[in-house]
DNA sequence: AGGTGCATGTAACAGGTTACATGATTAA
DNA sequence: TTAATCATGTAACCTGTTACATGCACCT
């Protein structure tokens, strides 16, 4: 029987995000969840069907600690890493394969395909702008000192995610005005 | 035995590219793969394994006809939209729901863990860079002429991608001089 | 007494990738 | 002749979502 080495190749999207969460002192299924749906959730989400599996096959591969921590009569697990599964976080944390990027945008999807359909091109920019408006406005709602932008992990990550969503709304606003232009 | 009507929100993610595809004037399984990764990939990818069997289940839904064309001796099947198919096309064109946004971002997500590692953020905004590097290289790569950018469907998405792959890497380029000044 | 939030989980399903297999045609 | 490209497809696998089920605790 071989202790096979562990690369971080090996982990799932959900499983780099529950072990960055337990480093991040997320210490149950249900926190890791409700921190995802605030924090990471507009670039890279995740939900308790996979969570709560990922959390066992950690700690039957030793990566996770866990232990009954009841609150009160109602059932809590708690998990925390073990210097494997920390020696796991930081090995990913510093691989330089190419991160992944993964992008599925239906608003674009449709502006392509747009010479198929009746609706006019400024509509599905204007569906665009809507999305991404939407997103700006989640991202501050959950954070609203985000306009300051500090430098730690959490803001610069939101101070992205506030420029590029930005960007796409100004995009769409000058090419809404073009369009128009061109029709009126 | 009633005939259900098709709306839509039924059709999968590969279901509508492959529909919008056939309309573009794509009509083989390996054309449409062909022509996907030269454009809406970046968007919005497809596989060979959903691509197939999608075609089939078209095919006995009515949406597309299929009828072998074999070029000399090589098998080939060609395909077109229905009536019904087309229908089923403009009725997602002219959809309002809100266009689904699904975001990957490993770069990100690295970044917002990054205190948990040794790697400096720098390090991190650097490699997020890269790989909107490599995608404005990819975009610029396949059409060159996109720098002008005129407002047909498929130049729209494409310089809505420019846009928004620059925007990132303008981004990151502010955020490393700001880390870098403040480390030296 | 009832609603909301805390907390844990599973089953069924959907969606998708990868690797594999096959074979013809064409250009070097 | 060999490599690349055209062309089709499947099986095994992985990943993930949704809907469901359960029950405690707290506040009003």
């Amino acid at each position: 029987m071989t202790v096979e080495h562990r690369t971080s190749s090996e982990l799932s999207a959900t499983g780099k995000v529950v072990l960055g969460m337990l480093a991040f002192g997320k210490h149950t299924g249900y926190e890791i969840k409700q921190f995802v749906d605030k924090s990471t959730r507009h670039f890279w989400a995740a939900s308790y069907g996979q969570i709560y599996p990922e959390l066992r096959r950690f700690t039957v591969q030793g990566l996770v600690r866990s232990r009954s921590e009841p609150s009160g009569r109602r059932a809590r697990t708690v998990f925390e890493l073990t210097e494997d599964g920390e020696r796991l976080l930081t090995s990913w944390l510093e691989s330089t394969e190419a991160p992944l990027i993964e992008l599925r945008h239906e608003g674009m999807l449709k502006l392509f395909f747009s010479d198929a359909g009746t609706a006019a091109k400024l509509d599905h920019v204007r569906a665009i702008r809507a999305g991404h408006e939407r997103k700006l406005e989640a991202l501050l709602a959950v954070e609203p000192q985000a306009r300051q932008a500090p430098d730690s992990g959490p803001y610069l990550t939101l101070s992205l995610g506030l420029r590029f969503n930005q960007c796409i709304v100004d995009w769409c606003l000058a090419t809404e005005r073009r369009l128009a232009g061109e029709e009126g």
